[in-house]
DNA sequence: GTTGACATTCCACCTGGATGGAACGTTTAT
DNA sequence: ATAAACGTTCCATCCAGGTGGAATGTCAAC
């Protein structure tokens, strides 16, 4: 599988796939005879979880701890739970915050629907 | 209340309520005889909002959009109506999104858990 | 065998969201 | 009346997260 083909096949463009590769977030892909990057169908799922954990409000460099985390199988137990412990716990109160506001929007919007236009 | 005040009030710098006017997300609030940001109560309570939105993910652009809502009191409701609803739309996607993800983590941390330190 | 779509590297640039610092004025406490 | 602590403006800088483009190489189809 070629970037190109990866990129399209995870709603991103070549450029963030090198981009990320280039952060840490992608491992070396290997390469083709004539130097193109050569992809694997995993790779894929981890691009999907990459867009998934960016749209959560993960920075990079969170999803790269995660990301790491999960290559080492090795448990690295102690320091690895917390992290992510930390992560859920940070999720929770997104959850609840959101829960919030968004009363609030509705409340905004049920003021504005109260009026006819 | 002098922005410093008023900063302390909300959590925020000096620096980020001047960026905040200077975006279009504060009204003019007036100055003192020697050229000091005069706060009101009521701008504590909108930097309080501002900020809650920015951690549910909304651009200063989109807090900007809610805002200006807010603050006519006139109806613009077609179009208004339809800017919270997509925003609406977007948190409870967000929220069902945020659910699996946290079970994708909870999985991550269970597993590494399985093996002792 | 040439054309067009795709790949490579490298470097510059862009947006959003601030933050730092200089140069200067004001207020408060002592 | 002077120093510290705060305010003002303006301009540069920073970080995250990319995007654009030049110069060049490769591959598939005709």
């Amino acid at each position: 599988m070629k970037i190109g083909e990866l990129a399209a096949a995870t709603g991103l463009t070549s450029k963030t796939v090198r981009f990320y590769e280039q952060e840490g977030l992608l491992p070396d892909p290997g390469r083709t005879a004539s130097g193109y990057r050569a992809y694997r169908d995993g790779d894929v799922e981890r691009l999907v979880f990459i867009r998934k954990a960016k749209r959560m409000g993960l920075s990079l460099a969170e999803i790269r701890g995660v990301l790491t985390l999960h290559d080492r199988h090795e448990p690295t137990c102690v320091h690895v739970r917390s992290l992510l412990d930390t992560k859920l716990a940070q999720i929770d109160r997104l959850m609840g915050d959101l829960e919030q506001f968004r009363a609030e929007l509705v409340g905004l919007r049920d003021r504005t629907g109260s009026e006819e236009d």
